[in-house]
DNA sequence: GTTTATAACGACACAAGTGTCGTTTTGTTA
DNA sequence: TAACAAAACGACACTTGTGTCGTTATAAAC
């Protein structure tokens, strides 16, 4: 279906791989998908898949890098709209709503999974790392903003802030992860770190 | 070495081989280790281990069994020398010590590895949810009794205060997992949430 | 309409891991 | 010390997944 490039169906192609790729990890989680499971999903050859991508960890890093720049794209739209610091950094955390609710990434499971089982491989230890940064630093920033100009407490260090905030996230995607529904309650716990917050950064109740 | 059993050869045998596989998974993690790996870890047969572990899930649940018994033991130890509900919290959260420090479980990832690797697997999703439920009520069963006598506050529902422990206990060990240590800040952080308890259960500071 | 570069295909060879099972070895018992 | 039951052994057959590569089909260029 296509012989000497045509550069639109090569991209059209390859985000249709994408496409497949993320629902297939998302239904079965990182370790135990297969491209061959990719290649069906897809309805593509073997041959085909390997064209596009060189193996399972590439497929999976491509695809968190396009979902990846989605978020940043809606990041930066967010920080123009900010009516004051404490806003925004509900809007980032909660996505849009300055209400927790008990959303979860669906791909969240599986980057987890990709990141913890790759922990002793040099290469995929420094790209965990630079995902981490990257989610840190746009708390970070939101909370060395709002201390700086006096909205926030500066009590407590904005980066440790920052910190706890993925960490807790994090421990909530993985609880999330394998437990049922009704006994993560995600959004219950959301509503007491941002109790928290409030108290840590000297935020008087809204 | 072994014929017609001997009860305490083959409990010291089984012994040494949990032994050598306890070594093995902390250094490889749980998907990365083969039954191989264990049996020249163990010095032993292909044949020897396979008498004693059905397979690979199976020996990593003997494990996490073994070393359950063990903290189980240490628990109760503390439940009777605790002076206050606040002091025994903290001593079950830092096992043993009242101050945070940055020591984690070195199974820890492992561990997370095993059930998020396996949450689609029925089997292994029960089990984890019963390992959940162990340790939440550790932290339940103290902040609870801490409510009934008066110590804490119960603004907080005491199960939900004890979910949020375990929550961010999750997310640290598996940002442990994957950062280097200075970069995770295991002890801050352990810190913050001390002082966050401090104030959701109403415990003036020491 | 012919040529051509190459996308897409799928059979294949290879590697890694698993669990089994017939054989060997060795404590234990009589 | 002979006989035995079973612990320990390790070769083997099998399964699953991978990446390659020669072949085929086709969109674009002429």
């Amino acid at each position: 279906m296509a012989p000497r490039v045509s550069e639109e169906h090569l991209r059209q192609r390859r985000a249709d791989l994408l496409k497949a790729a993320v629902a297939v990890f998302m239904e079965r989680g990182y370790e135990r998908t297969t491209m061959k499971h990719v290649m069906e999903a897809a309805g593509v050859s073997r041959g085909g898949l390997y064209q596009y991508f060189a193996n399972k960890e590439d497929l999976f890093e491509a695809v968190l890098e396009e979902r990846l720049e989605d978020s940043a794209e809606e990041t930066d739209r967010m920080l123009e709209e900010a009516s004051s610091y404490w806003n925004l950094l509900l809007k980032v955390m909660f996505g849009g709503e300055t209400v927790p609710d008990a959303e979860m990434d669906p791909l969240a499971a599986s980057s987890l999974e990709f990141f913890i089982t790759g922990r002793n491989d040099e290469r995929r230890r420094i790209y965990g790392e630079k995902r981490y940064d990257l989610g840190l630093s746009i708390y970070r920033k939101v909370i060395e903003a709002g201390q700086a100009s006096g909205e926030f407490s500066d009590y407590y260090e904005g980066e440790l802030v920052a910190r706890s905030i993925v960490t807790f996230f994090d421990g909530l995607a993985l609880d999330h992860a394998i437990l049922p529904e009704e006994k993560v309650r995600v959004k219950d716990q959301s509503e007491m770190l941002v109790d928290y917050l409030k108290l840590a950064l000297g935020v008087s109740s809204s």
